[in-house]
RNA sequence: GCGCACGUGGCGUAAUUGGUAGCCGCGUCAGACUUAGGAUCUGAUACCUUACGGUGUGGGGGUUCGAGUCCCUUCGUGCGCACCA
């Protein structure tokens, strides 16, 4: 009988199916482990043989840990919103849905090939109604919630509303866009459009005038996460700063609590610290600098206070509030100019754009510390949405301050002992500082350190500026104008924002006739007939943004089909967390950000019992593509052979890449590829005609896209899973290179021999011998190792060290071949089922408990240790392992050397540590 | 500019965490069986050298009896953040 992966791989497929064998339900007696991947978004690609990677890794840990006696859950759902369905409806008019649904079946079936133990009764679709409404209801719970900088959490927004009603803004500890000062009396003399514009600077939803990333091109707003270097990630458009009245998240209120729940999760170091970088932490002071002849009062952000005596001049962001308050007179039409020219530049434009440029205001500020009067100007250097807008400008210890002083010839002071100033700035926060005294404060002499930290203490005794901590997280803009998305349970009463009833949720997708913005330039959903309330008011037509329906989902996997819940407590109680999440680092500032703010406000609502989502994250690698080339001698249709092209001139011509084989080139496949290869001729080497070959991305206009169901169909899904693993660690990208796949699908032919000779089951009930047990052994004891640390390419390895072993000692025993299947069984399920069938147990593979390591059977008969003399190492010598105390005493003095060290010393003592050292007390 | 990874044969990689560098696989070479081989099996394969021997984990230095592994420095690659005060 022969390995027939097709027979095998269907058979047990279908039998996984028919008895449910992957369904996860609780069971209160039983620990849970949850495995998640990041769901796909399907795309009309579908599955190349990268996708795969992270779910083959999380599959065979899923699998591990269920022999381990663990219930695991390990959901599989889809991202469905996303902008190329809605594209794609806008070039052909066709309902995203339909190519959503179409997507996603061939998604399944590419996915039911390879062998996953999903659980697939826990699916779901961002874009099912059932699922959305928990997305809306989630909205809600934000816009009806604020966050209490005292509690450091969420709270009801009633509570705050009580709070004016007492008091006013006095004592109000809240995460808010801006200071506002009112009295009780003040706030119960509003009207109901005040009071809910009042509410809006508060709400953990809210609504906003804020800068957004606009891209024209696609007709929305973007995310910052969702643009790079002024471009949008999807398509590579220029994205503009435009001021919009937009949903947004109040995410930076929980900067701090994001920082802090880092440290409690086992992620990559490099994950953690992208997101440090994102939420950009830095700790600093505010100032007021007062303005000359006026009672406007500059305030500041800098986290160099020490050099304040330094401060030569101000400059202001031209979106800064200031700049209207304070311009002079005579500055006025310089200024206008300037703050328009910048206003009409993008932010890409504003980032290539190097020059130094800006305009004075005519106004002076007075430096608190020394008195004295500094210009006060406008430049595009500083940013509008970082600190407060506004800058004290220090050209000796800041490059930006040097350049702009020396372009616009302003003072330079150093106030740093040995600091030359004359090329460039001295930024470094070290050295002693000098230049800085004056009278009530004395920083001459100090550390810059210590500088830092008394100035920031004399500063808040003077009343001067306050300790602050600032972040360059920003709150998440939610609107988009867009129709694929969950529509926003928003309608508007009079202009003010109200949201739907719980009860009324879902609120439906409506059908549009077009996918475009409508001509007056509203959103898509503008095109809605009846988009409006029973009442009649207006409701929203943004929808949300991508990640709205991905920062959730991993909490519906608990308690997919509950109506009356997100996850019911007891669903949540039971599941909690994820305790292994797979997927690639390109979320780490976008998704992975949005689903632990997101957790972390249902924790403090109290729906959910855990304070972080993703207890331990594997990134796994990207696979990129490997191309094929042929080389085309020029004006001819014949094509020479790669180690031969050097001697013609030749133009490369990218080359299907599954008909082409160890890079020789399939010639009747490549005649057949196209017509005009039809009558090609070749140039060959040794016969054979060798292609060229590149990395590059994967994609169909490179001809380097492998299919996974072609790898199954040829080879089978066990193969596949252990190639991609056998390819290297999991978190390393790599070029997909098809080459080398024999190797592992050999391996699974001879295991199969050591299982079938012909038609006859070898297997039997005899004794293992000791060396079938210590090849056994080892390789129980390296898999086990392994697959807790991700290392499964080197539990391939070992399984084929294994294998041979087995097969050279013509092992038959039952018991040992037994284990070495539940071994397999997480990487190999397939084949490893069927062999377990065949050893003639009736249930699956999947409930056999894993295997036990004896360290008994692997005992080596001999061991190396180190020889030290008073505690120094000399050399090592090498002893039977079971050898007594006496015989490591004897070989230790006998080996080389020994007698040259000893030297006439006496021996005093030998201290023998049992396999590790030998130590030899002379004197 | 700041931060984080990483650098090992022709290639993908390994080295049980400071203890014989190169496991396993691909490729290549040789052989066996074959009408045939893009099948199967066996053996060899870091580099230099006919050999003896020597050199080797990007380069240089250090710690250590012992370094791919730890420290310093330098070069190179990848990723993240970036006029963030």
């Amino acid at each position: 009988m022969e390995y027939n992966h097709r027979a095998i791989e269907q058979k047990w497929q279908q039998y996984w199916k028919d008895n449910k064998v992957y369904k996860a339900e609780i069971n209160p007696d039983k620990e849970k482990f949850y495995v998640l991947d990041m769901f796909p978004y399907p795309s009309g690609a579908g599955l190349h043989v990268g996708h795969p990677l992270g779910y083959i890794a999380s599959d065979i840990f899923a699998r591990y840990k269920r022999h381990q006696g663990f219930n695991v859950l390990h959901p599989m759902g889809y991202d469905a919103y996303g902008l190329p369905a809605e594209q794609y409806a806008i070039q052909t008019g066709q309902h995203p849905e339909i190519t959503t649904r179409q997507n996603i079946a061939r998604y399944r079936s590419q996915l039911d090939k390879i062998g996953f133990c999903f659980d697939w009764d826990r699916e779901i679709k961002t874009c099912d109604p059932e699922y959305y409404k928990w997305t809306q209801w989630a909205f809600i719970k934000m816009f009806n919630s604020y966050f209490d900088t005292d509690a450091n959490a969420a709270r009801p927004i009633a509570d705050l509303i009580a709070h004016f009603e007492k008091e006013g803004s006095k004592g109000v500890k809240a995460a808010c866009g801006k200071e506002l000062h009112f009295t009780a009396d003040e706030w119960r003399a509003m009207d109901e459009k005040q009071k809910s514009d009042t509410l809006m600077n508060y709400r953990i939803a809210y609504l906003g005038n804020t800068m957004v990333n606009w891209c024209p091109k696609l007709g929305t707003v973007l995310a910052n996460d969702e643009v790079s270097e002024g471009l949008s990630i999807r398509g590579g458009y220029p994205v503009e700063q435009k001021l919009m009245y937009q949903w947004c998240l109040r995410v930076s209120a929980y900067a701090q609590r994001l920082l802090d729940g880092l440290e409690t999760i086992d992620w990559t170091d490099s994950l953690k610290e992208t997101q440090r970088n994102w939420i950009g932490r830095s700790e600093g002071a505010e100032m007021i600098f007062k303005i000359a002849d006026s009672d406007v009062e500059l305030e500041i952000f800098t986290t160099r206070a020490d050099t304040v005596f330094g401060v030569t001049f101000m400059v202001l962001a031209p979106e800064s509030k200031y700049v209207d308050m304070i311009t002079t007179p005579s500055q006025r039409a310089a200024v206008d100019e300037y703050v328009n020219a910048t206003r009409h530049k993008t932010e890409r434009e504003r980032m290539i754009d190097k020059k130094v440029s800006g305009v004075f205001t005519g106004a002076y500020a007075i430096n608190p510390l020394t008195g004295e009067k500094i210009p006060v100007w406008v430049s595009d250097y500083v940013l509008a949405g970082y600190g407060t807008g506004a800058i004290m400008a220090v050209p000796a210890h800041d490059s930006r301050d040097y350049a702009f002083a020396r372009h616009f010839n302003l003072p330079i002071i150093p106030l740093i002992e040995g600091a030359d100033v004359s090329e460039q700035s001295f930024d470094a926060k070290s050295g002693k500082m000098i230049n800085s005294s004056n009278g009530e404060l004395n920083l001459n002499g100090l550390e810059v350190k210590e500088a830092i930290a008394l100035t920031k203490k004399f500063i808040e005794e003077k009343g001067i500026g306050k300790v602050k901590v600032n972040y360059r997280l920003r709150d998440a803009i939610f609107s988009r104008q867009r129709y694929w998305g969950e529509p926003f349970p928003v309608y508007y009463k009079n202009g003010i924002p109200m949201m739907l009833d719980v009860e009324k949720l879902p609120l439906l997708l409506p059908e549009v006739d077009k996918y475009l913005p409508t001509e007056e330039g509203e959103p898509p959903l503008g095109r809605a007939k009846n988009w409006h309330t029973e009442d009649g008011w207006e409701l929203e037509k943004c929808t949300m943004p991508g990640f709205a329906g991905s920062s959730a989902y991993y909490l519906r996997y608990m308690d997919p089909r509950n109506n009356d819940a997100l996850v019911s407590p007891e669903a949540n109680n039971y599941w909690r967390n994820v305790d292994l999440y797979v997927g690639g680092t390109e979320h780490a500032t976008g998704h992975l950000i949005y689903s632990r703010f997101w957790n972390k406000f249902l924790h403090d609502l109290g729906i959910v019992c855990e304070e972080e989502p993703f207890k331990k994250l594997i990134n796994q690698g990207m696979i990129q593509g490997r191309s094929n080339f042929v080389y085309r001698i020029k004006d001819t249709n014949t094509f020479v052979s790669n180690g031969l092209k050097d001697q013609y001139d030749v133009t490369p011509i990218h080359v299907d890449v599954n008909i082409v084989s160890n890079d020789r080139l399939d010639l009747d496949k490549f005649r057949a590829w196209r017509p005009e290869f039809a009558d090609a001729e070749f140039i060959l080497e040794d016969g054979q005609y060798v292609c060229g070959y590149a990395v590059e991305k994967m994609s169909k206009s490179m001809f380097n896209v492998v299919n996974p169901d072609d790898i199954v169909e040829r080879y089978g899904a066990d193969t596949l899973r252990l190639y991609e693993m056998f390819l290297g660690p999991v978190e390393q990208s790599k070029p997909w290179d098809t080459n080398g796949i024999d190797g592992v699908n050999r391996f699974l032919k001879k295991l199969w021999n050591l299982f079938y000779k012909a038609d006859t089951f070898l297997p039997d009930d005899s004794e293992p011998t000791a060396d079938n047990l210590k090849s056994l052994h080892k390789l129980i004891q390296k898999v086990t190792w392994d697959i807790e640390h991700f290392s499964y390419n080197t539990s391939i390895s070992a399984f084929m060290i294994c294998v041979n072993e087995l097969t050279a000692q013509k092992c038959r025993s039952r018991a040992v071949l037994t284990q070495l299947v539940v071994l397999l069984a997480p990487f190999a399920p397939h084949i490893s089922e069927e062999l377990w069938h065949a050893l003639g147990n009736d249930t699956t593979v999947n409930d056999a408990s894993w295997p036990v390591f004896n360290e008994e059977y692997v005992k080596e008969n001999e061991v190396t240790m180190a020889v030290s003399f008073n505690g120094k190492a000399r050399y090592n010598i090498t002893v039977a392992a079971d050898a007594s105390r006496e015989e490591v005493e004897k070989a230790a003095l006998e080996a080389d050397g020994a007698a040259r060290w000893i030297d006439g010393k006496t021996i005093r003592k030998v201290i023998v540590v049992p396999g590790k050292i030998v130590n030899i007390v002379v004197g």
